[in-house]
DNA sequence: TATGCTGTGTGAAACCATTCAGAGCGCTGG
DNA sequence: CCAGCGCTCTGAATGGTTTCACACAGCATA
């Protein structure tokens, strides 16, 4: 593979010549332009992005940290930041977490003498992240935080409006005739739990509803936890007639757990989760859930990169994107019975246990 | 962030000291060693990986080109050579390619002057990626195809047994006293697509099985080419009762359009996919499928990679993995009433229709 | 004719780590 | 006592690009 000098000799015009001809940074005269790119063709010459990084103190590299790419959420917000990524001549290197902070902070450090352009993270927990993004500022790089936020976030971000998906939801819920509700949430030290949570509590509150504590179980935001945590709900007394689920896979994993406690969704109980995946819709009911899209989330994230990395004093753009409420067969109206008084209620949990 | 230069002085040595320092290169007397070491403590000294590759004509960058970070088959694939790649000081840049050959050729071009140590791909087609392999090989880097292979490929690889795969399923149905079987294959472009119809027809042609072309219907690895073609089985005379997926989510297809033909999967058909997904754990009913490690896919391949960099001209390793026959719900012996004559069958399968 | 200005090109410096030839030093064996 | 060797360490060259100060030609103006 030939270098610039060898492009210049070639061309007969100096290394600065080339430069200017690739770059477009300066005026040329059109007969030496073209026997550059003459020699550039007959070549197939490709300037090294290792040496243009390191004299600009930059690459076309475009950094991400996220928590888990096995995790079904994600890949959606990965390929949406890779295609604009792609798009604009810039890759994409991507870091797992596994919500470590300690991890995430190698990462972290380590990526930077890389030079990328920009870094999209979305944060493993509520750690201020400022010291090490603020190296990443000093070196001319842009830092967007996505899905959720670190403590004392100023900067750029593109997060969805969780406490209105949240609220729609449960709202939905109540206005269904339910009135036992429960919320199984993410881990509260991240912002999109908190504001989850937030949204249900609000929407309860609009409705003058109250609600015991122990109907808002905290997890993580895997099946595993969904499943537990509805174990511990279904045995309450009396039994919630609707679930909010945080996320998708913890309504995946209340769905399971209702399923075999010989109760039916949403007969017995009504889920909905939040995330919108694609693989709700293969369940047995089909899973309603507050979409938001992930693609979107993450190509503008990186698109917010790229004009910060364009325009580097412009204004903090904070992106809230919208969600929306997808109805499907896992809610319906509560059960009548649960209208009578509690013990009936519970005998009925009962007399279904048995009856599947 | 201070250069080698600047720890250079700070230690009271020469650059070369601390880069011998630093990379172990050559013997360092305690004294200096811990002076240098010193340095970069106080200072927080990272090198330069740009520097640092282009000097070496090498990054720490592992390339991995995959066909759609969407398809819940690859990100087992990226989280293993992530896990690998970290675990040794690599990163790894990611890039899908759609299964557009043109797409993989810039990507392949592109990412060859980031100087990568490695490149894991999983072509896009029965293309011969020779030429653009080649290049990198010239460049030092390690070549590593993985999932299927192009045309004509003699390097490194990490593949399954696709042919034992289908093989066993298939062998399995059978076994259950099926004898009128289906597949539906992925794109026969696609070696690993190829190589699970020939498993399939292998099995057959032992069980002195003979089948009509229009049993086997190739479409895309997708949900919607598993639906089309099992519309367009379900018309079928005889009707199979049992359908050879090729992977997890044409099953997944598959399964959906029996439930809309309001006829019931396992009991008027059975259905194996393959891959092994998570979520084929929570359809009703659970699908049966040939199991395989897309995390030790991706794992193998990292490290064959990072061992080819350690060492050149090792010879040349194809690693196949073995799967896994893992049955669920999704399979049963075929409905008694189908061994009867074509035409009751043929009632059969509309008085089911009616009654759903 | 001298001066200034524009429009184009040039060449060297700078970016930063690695590597290689060689220098300095102390020790050993003859 | 000296040649020769081994062990450390040094400093310059190297890799490929961008950028900046400057040069040069051509033209217009005074």
């Amino acid at each position: 593979m030939p270098n610039m000098k060898q492009i210049a000799e070639l061309a007969g015009v100096s290394l600065g010549t080339v430069s200017h001809v690739l770059n477009g940074t300066a005026r040329v005269r059109e007969p030496l332009r073209k026997r550059v790119l003459e020699a550039v063709k007959t070549t197939g010459y490709q300037p090294s992005q290792l040496a243009r990084g390191l004299r600009r103190d930059k690459t076309n590299i475009l950094a991400m940290i996220i928590p888990d790419i096995l995790n079904p959420f994600f890949p959606g917000v990965v390929r949406g930041a890779e295609d604009v990524a792609f798009a604009n001549g810039y890759r994409l290197v991507l870091c797992n977490t596994d919500n470590d902070h300690a991890k995430e902070v190698m990462h972290l450090n380590a990526l930077r003498t890389y030079l990328p352009s920009g870094l999209i993270v979305i944060p493993s927990d509520f750690s201020d992240l400022t010291a090490q993004t603020e190296s990443y500022r000093n070196a001319g790089a842009a830092v967007v935080c996505i899905d959720r936020l670190p403590r004392n976030w100023d900067g750029d971000s593109v997060t969805i409006d969780n406490v209105a998906g949240a609220y729609h939801a449960t709202s939905y819920l109540i206005g269904l005739g339910h009135r036992q509700l429960a919320a199984i949430t993410g881990p509260l030290h991240l912002t999109n739990a908190q504001d989850r949570l937030k949204g249900f509590r609000r929407a309860l509150k609009k409705a003058g509803m109250d609600i015991d504590p122990g109907y808002m179980q905290e997890t993580t935001f895997d099946r595993a936890g969904g499943f537990a945590k509805t174990k511990i709900l279904l045995k309450m007394i009396p039994r919630p007639t609707a679930i909010m689920a945080c996320n998708d896979l913890i309504a995946l994993g209340a769905l399971l757990a209702i399923r075999e406690e010989r109760l039916h969704c949403p007969d017995d109980i009504s889920i909905i989760g939040f995330d919108g995946l694609d693989l709700i819709e293969t369940t047995t009911p089909q899973l309603s859930s507050v979409y938001q899209s992930s693609y979107q989330l993450g190509a503008e994230a990186a698109q917010l990169a790229l004009d910060r990395v364009a325009q580097k004093d412009s204004p903090v753009r904070q992106i809230v994107l919208k969600t929306e409420l997808r109805i499907r067969d896992s809610v319906a109206a509560p059960p009548k019975i649960d209208k009578a008084p509690v013990l009936i209620s519970l005998k009925r949990s009962r007399s279904v246990g048995a009856r599947a």
